[in-house]
DNA sequence: TCATTTTGTTCTCGGCGAGAACCTAATAGC
DNA sequence: GCTATTAGGTTCTCGCCGAGAACAAAATGA
């Protein structure tokens, strides 16, 4: 239950629902349409405004009138205001942004790395030649669970209860660390085709499937902060075994390794990623073993999807990475195959299958969101007002 | 976002907050503990309380003193406060129930019925004869999906699109209507062996398993209210044909159509209910056939038991209906079978599997949170003050 | 009997948002 | 170009809320 109490509460409440109001806008909210926004006069909206822009996190500038009547002003991040930085560390590269309040992204530094946890100590000298007073939160996106927000597990990079803490150390801006595919997941909730929705699934594609469960806009982290493992349910009847340590995972059936695994090319390789783009292509030029591959692919897809359907009931499912392409060329057949999985009465309202639109950018403007959360709660404004 | 702005909307939330206190506390709750467990002064209680002394929603009376200091007053129901009635539709019986404000529940009246949706008309009387002005909420839980809390599916009693609304009708103290599965795991997650965890699964086992996904004590519906279908995902690798159009569902192997159908019966009658005790009572009793029919239940369990584990990351999952008894006769069995499913650096920490506590109430119990949801907020509260 | 402990009660105080009244700055129509 | 209209900013009062302090009351225990 949210602690709420006293009448000094309200007057942060709100004010963390004005700057939360500002950061989820797609345009530069007026101060009169936030004041709309939030059901509060004219006149608390000033005066939330004004202790907002007094501890540099809101600014205010005049907005060009767009009609009658007097014109209002915009709420800008302030020049000075607080700004997070996010990285997205990939199994052999990484990249760091910065986020403003509001969502403007930069991209700072990119690079390879050695595919061991040492990439950590890389983003930690990057940081700190980008960290200025302004810093105040920062959101890393791994790929592979994280249990406990620190103890980080990818068994194709063999990493196996890496801690994090060890990495990214104390002495250092509020730092949270999750899973990419549950930040790609949480930026498409936020920002991208699953705006709006109450319950949504996000998946990434890419050698397996991770994916989240999306709730009123929120990622489900579960009990350990290790939910998301939805490749390794035994969805396609596959008979093989799987690197996790699980017979017949959908994972095997479905993304980057099961499309190539007809090639002959080793699972979770950056070399397969590529044979996978290229047996897209060969299938997109008309080739027939890959098409066959692309078939399999989509179909093995669509029947996950209708099975966790049936459990979980969303009003959409968005597919990023692998699942663009897929959800491109076989639309068809996944909505088939995913109304095959479907039971009977569900079928007249299938869940809308689309594209991920914030794309490859997901787990970065993940991360930045839950770097963000930290900041955009009573909690942190009443220490910083 | 909770719509909580004037001080005033300050007054009812606290005595929205404090009801709740009241109804889901263990044992009666004096003002003083009440006071310290809001984190408010005792003027503050003491003016709530009064408020709602006087909207008879509580009764204050004198405590007996436990130990030094002036002795404090429980919190109690008020005598004429609102009560909900809970009905409990199973595929051919019925029970209402009454429940006061803390959890009391009175057993009022059961029956059989004909299998066809006239069972509603039969509560919808009973319901009459056991109204009062106290009456504020009807909660009801039925055997099968209920889309959109209105459409109710039951597929083996040929029950599809049944309108509630046409059999309930208007005119009638708010009635919420779910499915039985989803509210036995609210019971469980409100007053039985769920308590107090914050991502949990519960899963009701009769002749198929339904189930729900429970976090922070609430029950999670999907977009169109018909989650939890969990025994229709193809977990096990069954190469039938499922009741509800599709194939491979975990159902058919878990549960008592899957126990009882290597002895030949027809699925989804009472009669194979029966069956299904006695075969698991000859099963106790060392018989082979019935051993192993148990045997295969509880692995094909297990088995999606840990599928969902690596997806959803429980802290706990709970079972009831035949689910008591196979965690009581084979619990070692489903504990391997799940930790087969986990992936690798999961089974150091496996979900808990309990038996449910709450037990053949759940339904009845689930049914009346949610008529008690419908009425402990700040906006059924600022009708009635 | 009296100190101690816990809670109830009363009163004051600062703070919050609503709402009304008024002011200001833009546009649209003539 | 003048003026009515419109929308938003500004200022002030008001009712309400919970905190906190001071005190009263009712129990225990030495």
């Amino acid at each position: 239950m949210q602690q709420l109490k006293t009448s000094a509460d309200l007057r942060v409440h709100n004010q963390a629902r004005l700057l939360r109001a500002v950061h989820d806008a797609d345009e530069p909210l007026t101060r009169a349409a936030a004041a709309r926004l939030l059901g509060i006069g004219r006149n608390t909206a000033a005066a939330l405004v004004g202790e907002l822009e007094a501890a540099r996190l809101l600014h205010e500038v005049g907005a060009e009138s767009t009609g009658r009547g007097r014109p209002t002003t915009l709420l800008l991040a302030h020049p000075e205001g607080p700004v997070v930085l996010a990285a997205d560390v990939r199994e052999d590269s990484w990249t760091l942004a910065r986020i403003e309040l509001g969502g403007q992204l930069t991209e700072l530094e990119s690079g390879e790395h050695d595919r061991t946890p040492a990439v950590f100590d890389e983003i930690r000298r990057a940081t700190l030649r980008h960290s200025d007073d302004r810093l105040a939160s920062l959101g890393i996106a791994v790929a592979g669970p994280v249990r406990g927000g620190r103890r980080l597990h990818i068994s194709h990079l063999g990493w196996d209860e890496v801690d994090l803490d060890e990495h990214i150390g104390a002495g250092w801006a509020p730092t949270v660390v999750d899973n990419d595919a549950r930040l790609a997941g949480l930026a498409e909730a936020r920002r991208g085709a699953l705006r709006g929705t109450g319950t949504a699934l996000h998946f990434h594609i890419d050698f397996d499937i991770g994916g989240t469960l999306l709730l009123a806009g929120d990622a489900q982290r579960g009990a350990h902060n290790i939910a998301g493992e939805f490749g390794h349910m035994p969805l396609t009847g596959s008979g093989l075994r799987c690197m996790c340590g699980v017979k017949g995972c959908w994972s095997l059936d479905v993304g980057t390794n099961a499309l190539v695994r007809r090639f002959g090319t080793e699972p979770g390789h950056a070399a397969g990623r590529e044979l996978g783009r290229q047996v897209l292509a060969r299938a997109e030029a008309g080739e027939a073993e890959a098409g066959r591959a692309v078939d399999d692919n989509a179909a093995a897809l669509g029947r996950g999807l209708g099975a966790l359907a049936n459990a979980l009931d969303p009003e959409a499912i968005t597919l990023s990475g692998l699942g663009v392409e897929l959800v491109r060329l076989r639309r068809g057949l996944i909505e088939e195959a995913c109304a095959d999985g479907l039971m009977e009465f569900r079928r007249a309202r299938p869940p809308r299958i689309l594209a991920a639109t914030v794309g490859d950018l997901g787990p970065l403007r993940g991360a930045a969101e839950i770097a963000f959360d930290a900041i955009l709660n009573p909690e942190w404004l009443r220490e910083r007002l």
